[in-house]
DNA sequence: TAGTCTGGGCTTTTT
DNA sequence: GCCCAGACTA
């Protein structure tokens, strides 16, 4: 097969560059999921390069699995591509493969388990309580936030700063929890980057024989690598690599998480013989929208040019429009999408709606719901966050890895069991006491060994403690010979747990689906070891969970939208304050990230682009006037269709928005009622209006109904039927 | 021991 | 305006 066909010029300068360290500079749409797919085909079949040697790593599963999913479409003809597959995953996917792997140098079991966001907050709070630090003055969110940072940034606890009072207290909490993790069996996602780095920094033979093994590297996202990452790139490339990175700075949206879009320059400087391939065409957008994107990026400093160009034509111009809240402009959105898949423009699943912030994801949802309108979601409540879900994961923790505390102390009541805080409270004492883990404590007194527990509990609360144990060691012991699925349904049945969640409630069918929706994964997983199924659901990001299958518009963060296109692009909320978000407007950096979410957002775009913003906006308190984003007065007019920047006059004039097909129409609402008209409603009789005045979208009408007195109401919720004027 | 209440805090993005 | 944690009560 002739790996050069569909390729340009450029591409084809980077898919067939002699090994070596290349960077590709890739423009959004320009094809880079293609060169890197094209580049590992190439490699195997044309430079006779093993597949096991590479490695290509990604920033989500999702685009791993795209990439395998390509990779071997291009190998299918290839016959002398049978010896392995090549490493295709995340970052975090690989290093946790790794440890596995290596866990004997590591102060670890390969049991070990993976921490979320939630297990860590848990074991902060302990930490914080441990210390007698106040809680409200040191946030677990903000001393997270700090830990993480320290180690993306490879800042090893001995070394983390103590100049102030708030590092000092950063750096208490960070030896606790490091401490907990480890007597937890446990580690937190930024741990499996820096426990590989210090694997193979620490470890000269471990270091070459993973160079071997991954001759090969290749990295998505480059852009999005944080010091961790780079750095662990730089030890296993080694002094003479094969490193094909890709990259876009402009695209680089995840400062906040210890990205460091420098890492191309620096990628630069550490690799002088580095051939660099600027890849500018663009296959996705319109030209009209890549001016736009253009004309938005081009106002960050100290950037490298690039020239966005595509022989689609200019296409349509994007549209602006304000809405008069965020109310208005969800209903909005929602008319948008409706109408163009009335009219046959677009698909429902064509369509996307992205926003800043996941707050704003709410307005949208309620606007769908009124419209009685399917969409799918990103993010927002995680499949893997929710409650019901958590629980029977902890479950699943604990037969995998008993000394896991945060899954136990979750379990050991849920659900409710009569295992009160008394009796934790007991239960944690005397494990520190004896420096066992709990499930020692619990599994001695299962097996009625040690007279001295006994003493320890009251009767109630030790048979409540027995039965748990009993269980647990129960599904320890199957868990070795039969499957995920059974296993799973028999923690359901013994702890009766549809009962529990299930109570009838719509919200409780739900959870309760959702637990069948996990078991249907497990069903996937029948034939692998709890141990991976365990490892893959850890590392499931929120933009792997988007699923194809239903026709619907798509709703999600700018941030989830990187790496996605849509024909139909809304963008909500360019209000200054959101986007930029206010947080940012102190800080240039930051200030020059949030242009860089807007490009990504425009560059996801097909055909059709929105940028909509509103009048008033309420983003924390009292809804207030809210100023157009100051990145739209970068965007030329000539490009732009709808209202000009200015607001519209809504405090004076009121508008209705029509169903029609022409959205930029507004026609004027004219009061349906006067003062004066008998009028009759259907649960509060008649009466006769006194007044009416237009509030910016509906009526409203005040009326002095006979039986109950005088009622203010919305005309379009009371349907008042005019008996006479 | 479990469920309810309330007051205070907070509101960016998440592998 | 919402959510959570901790206090309070049945």
């Amino acid at each position: 097969m002739d790996l050069s066909a569909n390729l340009n010029s450029s591409q084809i300068e980077a898919v067939t560059a002699p090994l070596g360290s290349v960077l590709v500079l890739a423009g959004p749409g320009s094809g880079k999921t293609r060169v890197l797919t094209h580049r590992v085909a190439q490699l195997i079949t044309a430079m006779g390069v093993v597949p096991r040697s590479i490695v290509a790593v990604t920033f989500t599963n999702k685009a791993a699995k795209e990439m395998s999913k390509r990779v071997q479409e291009l190998l299918t003809h290839d016959t002398n591509a049978g010896d392995g597959l090549p490493n295709l995953g995340t970052f975090h996917a690989l290093c946790a493969r790794i440890i596995r792997q290596e866990a004997d140098h590591l102060p670890l079991t390969r049991d070990y388990v993976i921490y979320d966001d939630a297990d860590q907050q848990s074991l902060v709070r302990e930490a914080i309580k441990d210390l007698r630090l106040d809680p409200k003055q040191t946030r677990p969110g903000r001393i997270l936030n700090a830990i993480s940072k320290a180690k993306n940034e490879l800042i090893e606890l001995e070394d983390y700063p103590t100049d102030t009072y708030a590092n000092e207290v950063v750096r208490l909490v960070y030896e606790r929890y490091q401490q907990a993790l480890l007597a937890n069996n446990a580690l937190d996602f930024d741990d499996l980057l820096f426990w590989v780095y210090r694997l193979l920094r620490d470890h000269d033979d471990l270091q070459s024989a993973y160079r071997r093994r991954f001759q090969h590297l290749l990295v998505d996202e480059f852009q999005d690598t944080n010091t961790a990452q780079y750095s662990l790139l730089r030890l296993l490339a080694g002094e003479n690599p094969d490193l094909f990175v890709v990259g876009d700075p402009d695209q680089s949206i995840y400062r906040w998480r210890g990205a460091d879009y420098r890492n191309v320059h620096r990628f630069q400087e550490d690799y002088p013989q580095a051939r660099t391939i600027l890849l500018e065409q663009n296959y996705r957008s319109t030209q009209t929208i890549l001016d736009v994107a253009t004309a938005v990026i081009d106002r960050n400093p100290g950037r490298q040019r690039k020239l966005l160009f595509t022989d689609r034509g200019s296409g349509i111009p994007v549209v602006l429009h304000e809405s008069y809240n965020e109310n208005d402009e969800a209903d909005f959105a929602v008319e948008l999408i409706s109408t163009l898949t009335f009219a046959g423009e677009a698909d429902p699943g064509d369509c996307a709606v992205m926003y800043r912030t996941n707050a704003q994801s709410r307005a949208l949802e309620e606007a769908f719901l009124r419209a009685g309108l399917p969409y799918r979601i990103v993010g927002a409540q995680r499949f893997y966050g929710r409650r019901e879900i958590k629980d029977l994961i902890a479950y699943l923790r604990l037969i995998h890895n008993p000394v896991d505390r945060v899954s136990l102390l979750r379990a050991l009541n849920t659900p409710p069991r009569g295992i009160g805080a008394k009796t934790i409270e007991l239960l944690l004492e005397s494990s520190q006491k004896r420096d066992v883990a709990p499930a020692e404590i619990l599994f001695a007194l299962a097996r009625d060994k040690d007279p001295a527990l006994m003493d320890i509990f009251n009767p109630r609360a030790r048979r409540a403690l027995v039965s748990f144990a009993d269980s647990w060691l129960r599904w320890i012991e199957m868990k070795e010979n039969s499957g995920l699925v059974a296993l799973i349904d028999l923690i359901l049945e013994e702890t009766n747990y549809r009962a529990y969640i299930d109570d009838g409630t719509e919200e409780g069918e739900s959870r309760w689906e959702n637990i069948q929706e996990l078991r249907r994964v497990a069903y996937e997983f029948e034939d692998i070891d709890l141990a991976s199924f365990l490892e893959s659901i850890a590392l499931i990001s929120d933009q792997d969970t988007l699923s194809e299958e239903q026709n619907a518009p798509t709703l999600l963060t700018l941030h989830a939208a990187k790496g996605l296109e849509f024909p139909v692009v809304i963008i909500i909320g360019l209000n200054d304050g959101v986007l930029p978000h206010q947080r940012s407007f102190d800080d240039p950096e930051a200030m020059a990230e949030e242009r860089r979410l807007l490009y990504v957002g425009v560059t996801r775009t097909k055909d059709r682009l929105y940028l909509l913003r509103t009048f008033r906006r309420r983003i924390a308190g009292p809804s207030t006037l809210s100023e157009p984003s100051r990145f739209l007065h970068n965007i030329p007019p000539k490009l732009l269709d709808g209202d000009l920047l200015g607001s519209q006059n809504w405090e004076q004039t009121s508008y209705k928005q029509k169903t029609t097909w022409d959205l930029s129409s507004k026609i004027p609402l004219e009061p349906q009622y006067e003062p004066g008209m008998r009028v009759r409603h259907k649960v509060f009789g008649e009466g006769i209006v006194l007044s009416t005045k237009i509030d910016h979208d509906d009526e409203e009408v005040s009326v002095e109904f006979e039986e109950i007195g005088t009622k203010h109401l919305d005309a379009s919720m009371a349907q008042l039927e005019v008996l006479d004027g």
